[in-house]
DNA sequence: TTTGTATACATAGTTTTTCTATGTATGTTT
DNA sequence: AAACATACATAGAAAAACTATGTATACAAA
């Protein structure tokens, strides 16, 4: 598990991304889905999943749906044309940003 | 200029790594530099940049000397030994967590 | 000469984001 | 029956960067 630190700021755009990918998603899909395609190094915590979500739903990025499944209530999260708009220039941004930290990580001494 | 949330995490490692690339830096050449490898893109304020400084040489991670350059006094930083180890450890990390994230970014439809 | 910009440090207080911890509740497996 | 997995939620803590402000020197432009 990477420190946690690292994740900051990049967690909606991970979930974001995800819901670009499936019509639409539940909290705990999203956490097991990141868990495996991050094979295990990346585990979202319900303490930073649903504040997260909801906060996406405040921005109106997402939109909700419940649904029963059984006797169990599942909220179902789904892109808003806002939050494609913004999914795509957040992936962008932070493609970006992986480029330039990468160059700073390689980097040679003084360029100056 | 990224929103700042996505430095989060990554600043001391990008500090770090510059200083194994310089025998010693002061704190606002450390931000000049990185402007600068970054094209502009990273700016580091002084309010997250001597707070991260201060805490790096708490963690003992590196240690300071100061100089006057004619009036002004000057600053410089510098690894020591424990800063040289852990750095190649938060570089490794966070090569590795950029590289997860990537995987995350670049996948398609549903792997389950 | 005084105004602005660059250099160079520092800190107080705010904001944001994730965390830990806890709570509720159902379903399944041992 | 106990343990674990599914599935949501929130309160309060911790971490890290931010804004804003302060001190002070040096130099260029108006």
């Amino acid at each position: 598990m990477y420190s946690k630190e690292l994740l900051k700021g990049t967690l909606s755009t991970i979930i974001l991304k995800l819901l670009t990918h499936n019509d639409k998603m539940y909290g705990y899909e999203i956490a097991q889905r990141v868990k495996i395609l991050s094979k295990d190094k990346i585990l979202i915590k319900e303490g930073s999943l649903y504040p997260a979500l909801h906060k996406l739903k405040d921005d109106g990025l997402v939109d909700t749906e419940k649904e029963m499944v059984g006797n169990r209530m599942r909220k179902y999260y789904f892109l808003t044309e806002k939050g494609r708009v913004s999914t795509l220039e957040k992936v962008d941004e932070l493609n970006q940003f992986i480029s330039t930290l990468q160059s700073i990580l390689i980097a040679k001494p003084q360029p100056s």
